[in-house]
DNA sequence: CGGGTTTGACCAGCGC
DNA sequence: GCGCTGGTCAAACCCG
């Protein structure tokens, strides 16, 4: 199951920027403006930078409720997660009617979940788990899925995330009809990472490479990455294979909270600080976006010529 | 010639 | 045991 499908983060403003509007306070929408580089064409300078800072402290306020909503959202995701598997294992028939692939896939799912989470959530994967060796959780743990922008028209498998990897093998699975190629990690022989890149069926735009293990050597320097021309990744999560996907710009460094949320690390994510870091990553990413600014842009310069039209504001 | 890629064959795990 | 599927191997091939 995909975050993105059950947290749809993006925000359809240009369809009806009106509606966006109505949920915005008319005073924010005019500071907005402000702050867009539209100045109002008679505001003193005075006066305009007095709404700057009001409006820089206002700002920090609805960043603080919207990081409150967020994280709530995350909760409720986690508590609706953890309804489903307690559903799934008092009703197994309703599980029945996957497929056979499906279902050994949800399993293994659901072993990387409880394997992160530290939490045993039933007593069927409690068993799974005693049959399996500590050594063999422990790797399957260290499992982590990197989503990466490509162009449209690149039909190439190759994810650039500053190590060196050798193909061994590639794949055309089931559920999804572009191939899916297998490599190692070449820079250190004795470096135990695989990797899978594959297409998301979704988007063949996005490449989904998922991460096993972790690298016992050190990465190339930064300087080799920044001239080797990296792929933009998108979205990173390290929660199991088909774990919570959130589209985000993780080409910028708003420093996670440790090292632990780089890519091929274990951190759990639904820690405080991990939820943090994704909604600053959010906010970060918007603010950058320029369609948004241009869409918010529209929204207002619409609702003002609205307002115009009426004698009040 | 060495290193990387391609691709068909093989193997293991799982359900029936 | 058989079929299906994902993962890996290894020979052939390609390229600088």
């Amino acid at each position: 199951m995909e975050y993105t499908s059950l947290v749809d983060t993006s925000l359809d403003l240009n369809s009806n920027p009106t509606h966006f509007l109505s949920l915005v306070p008319k005073q924010e929408a005019q500071s907005n403006f402000i702050e867009l580089g539209l100045k109002m064409p008679c505001v003193k300078d005075e006066q305009a930078a007095g709404a700057l800072v009001e409006e820089l402290h206002r700002l920090g306020e609805e960043n603080k409720k919207l990081t409150e909503m967020l994280t709530v959202m995350c909760e409720n995701y986690n508590v609706l997660q953890k309804q489903l598997a307690d559903y799934m294992n008092k009703n197994p028939a309703a599980s029945d009617s996957t497929n056979n692939s499906k279902k050994r896939k949800l399993e293994a799912i659901n072993q990387i979940i409880n394997n992160e989470r530290g939490v045993s959530e039933s007593s069927s994967s409690d068993e799974d788990s005693c049959k399996k060796p500590i050594q063999e959780q422990h790797i399957k743990a260290k499992i982590s899925r990197v989503c990466v922008h490509t162009e449209a028209s690149d039909t190439g498998l190759l994810v650039k995330d500053g190590y060196q990897w050798r193909k061994y093998g590639q794949k055309v699975t089931r559920d999804n009809p572009s191939p899916r190629a297998y490599f190692k990690c070449s820079h250190a022989p004795s470096c135990p990472v695989k990797k899978k890149v594959q297409r998301s069926v979704e988007d063949q735009s996005i490449l989904v490479a998922t991460y096993e293990g972790e690298h016992n050597h050190p990465n190339q320097s930064k300087h080799e990455q920044a001239s080797s021309g990296l792929n933009r990744p998108v979205a990173t999560t390290t929660l199991g294979s088909t774990g919570p996907t959130i589209t985000l710009d993780l080409t910028t460094p708003p420093k996670p909270p440790s090292d632990e949320a780089k890519v091929g690390g274990n951190r759990r994510v639904d820690t405080p600080e991990f939820q943090k870091f994704l909604v600053d990553q959010m906010a970060s990413s918007l603010t950058k976006d320029p369609s948004f600014k241009a869409a918010l842009a529209a929204a207002i310069s619409g609702r003002m010529a609205q307002q115009n039209q009426s004698p009040k504001w």
